[in-house]
DNA sequence: CTGAAAGCGCTTACAG
DNA sequence: CTGAAAGCGCTTACAG
């Protein structure tokens, strides 16, 4: 199993007499800053071709302290929200000839530090992170070491952090307006069981609406375990519909609307019937549903590309750290799951 | 935005008074090969702790070709099977000091060769690769190098590499065999128009077994454009339902699948009293479907977990070559829409 | 037992 | 216009 050498900047200098130095000047399009002679310049590129040459990138970062690589860190990377963002957040970096390093966190901040640790290890340029709770004093240290660093889908309000992330007081406006409007009064809501600028938000903005459209009193929010949400989704649902006789749902995750349909077949419910729903983040089983389900979408692509963009050109400037705050806003669609009561 | 230097071993050396050569013997754990004093080493590891050091390992990989980085190449890291593919060799890297750098093909070998570049320049100690049409020859030529290789989920049964995959031809004869049971004969197949391994098998799997159980004349397979599928699958289930009056359907790929329910939905087909249908791959669009559905069970966790394993151990033991060929027994999920139809 | 020195493959001041 | 040399942070023969 002989492990082939590649060919060096050395390889390609001896080939045509010339120094290193030249070379990596030419090769690096540097030829006119350092008026290299145009004959003398495409011999350079010429050998380096026909030898096949590519710039060892570990050489390259040792010295320049560059490695065109990004760290990823999302709560779960199989998570289908998750790993949309990874594809998205692959494709643009590849654009830009970066590459993407990721590690899942599971919501742990001593597993993001993990990863931070090891990540800046592998010499990564910088960051893109969905944080977590516990998570800010890690990432502020991280962010003042004077790495680039980019929040997604969550950010920390109070922190001098570039983010791109969903309107998420938005989000639950429309879904509760929407409800509303169908003639529903009696609405709650599931929420993860966190302090992240998501969660909060999407709390902010049913409870505002339902203040303001003079709902104050079916207000119902059922906070719900990150780590383990399943018994936590049954209970809270148990609660609203036999307790609180609630007459519609809405679920503030992928996840938490997953398991919410779940305990709803099982037990029966009949939706929209039974029981109106507004599930979070388009996907296959909301549309294979029996009865479709209105949710909010997020524009994935946007909100991973900005981030992407943003931190690159973090990258790219290091001096200059001006605070980007990307806010994209949701779309709701409407399906059968939210639809008037059947009289 | 100070970017603060991190401590090099040159630091500790400094800040103890002794050589780098010694540090670095010492944090290698290589003191009694060196037979470093014991106090010595004491010194040296609490200095190192104190100052908060950890190798630079780009440094080191230049000295020493290691990065202790694996390349994952898939078709679409945004695809649920290889998403969780993804989580798992993530956290079993993890357990043997690894990170995963990944990137999606599509299904392309153009893509799949521009991949192995990017990442072999990255500095990549082995891949783990979803090989996919076309892309035998780059492979080859990568394993041929001397470069770790391993294939998960389809290999190449002509070449000398490593894999770990589900027994395929096993997958579609237990959907056959269950059907049978039930007591449907025209049972139908649809897969993608591909020559990799897993497809083929899959298929053979199906035709064999229809053969051995005198249902050859109901043999009839689909072949569904891979980078593309919709329109093939809406049209070859039209012609297997109305022109063929094919009583069960077998789809080969969680895509595909879904694909299929979209149809049947929009047809009005109910299942399994239309007709009978059997998925691949276990998710939450076929459990909370009305008719829950049958499904091929991949035991992902096993064939991901084995192919981590294998690749460790051969970027460790780089010069014995042996191939490891890894299979993972099918296991069929049996839920209402394959059940016999009510007479 | 310990250290000086070379070298991994690059880039970039510095000379000429 | 071009090259010799230093240096990024490590590891490892080689000396002593």
């Amino acid at each position: 199993m002989r492990k082939e050498k590649r060919t060096s900047l050395k390889d390609v200098a001896n080939s045509i007499g010339v120094s290193t130095t030249l070379v990596s000047i030419v090769l690096n399009g540097k030829s006119e800053q350092y008026r290299i002679g145009e004959d003398m310049t495409k011999r350079v590129i010429a050998a380096a071709q026909e030898m096949n040459y590519s710039p060892n990138l570990v050489a390259r970062n040792l010295r320049g302290g560059k490695t065109q690589l990004i760290g990823l860190i999302v709560t779960d990377i199989s998570n289908p929200f998750f790993s949309s963002v990874a594809r998205i957040i692959e494709n643009r970096a590849k654009e830009l000839k970066y590459t993407v390093v990721y590690g899942s966190s599971d919501e742990n901040s001593n597993n993001t530090k993990q990863l931070i640790d090891v990540l800046l290890n592998k010499g990564v340029d910088g960051f893109i992170i969905v944080p977590c709770d516990g998570s800010q004093d890690i990432i502020k240290e991280l962010h003042e070491s004077g790495t680039p660093v980019v929040l997604i889908d969550r950010y920390f309000p109070e922190m001098d952090l570039s983010f791109s992330c969903l309107n998420n007081v938005k989000a639950t406006e429309l879904a509760v307006r929407h409800l509303i409007e169908q003639g529903y009064k009696n609405i709650s809501l599931l929420a993860y069981k966190s302090q992240m600028s998501n969660v909060l938000d999407r709390i902010e903005g049913y409870e505002s609406t339902m203040k303001l459209e003079g709902l104050s009193k079916f207000i119902n929010i059922k906070y719900i375990n990150i780590t383990n949400p399943k018994p936590d989704v049954n209970k809270a649902l148990e609660f609203l519909i036999n307790k609180r006789k609630t007459e519609a749902i809405i679920f503030t995750t992928n996840t938490l609307s997953i398991l919410g349909l779940y305990y709803m077949n099982n037990m029966n419910l009949r939706i929209p019937d039974d029981i109106a729903v507004i599930g979070f983040d388009g996907n296959d089983v909301f549309d294979l549903f029996y009865s479709p389900i209105t949710h909010v979408e997020q524009p994935v692509m946007q909100i991973a590309q900005a981030a992407v963009n943003i931190l690159i050109e973090k990258i790219k400037n290091s001096e200059q750290a001006t605070r980007s705050m990307v806010i994209i806003e949701p779309e709701l669609v409407i399906k059968e799951s939210s639809l008037r009561k059947s009289i």
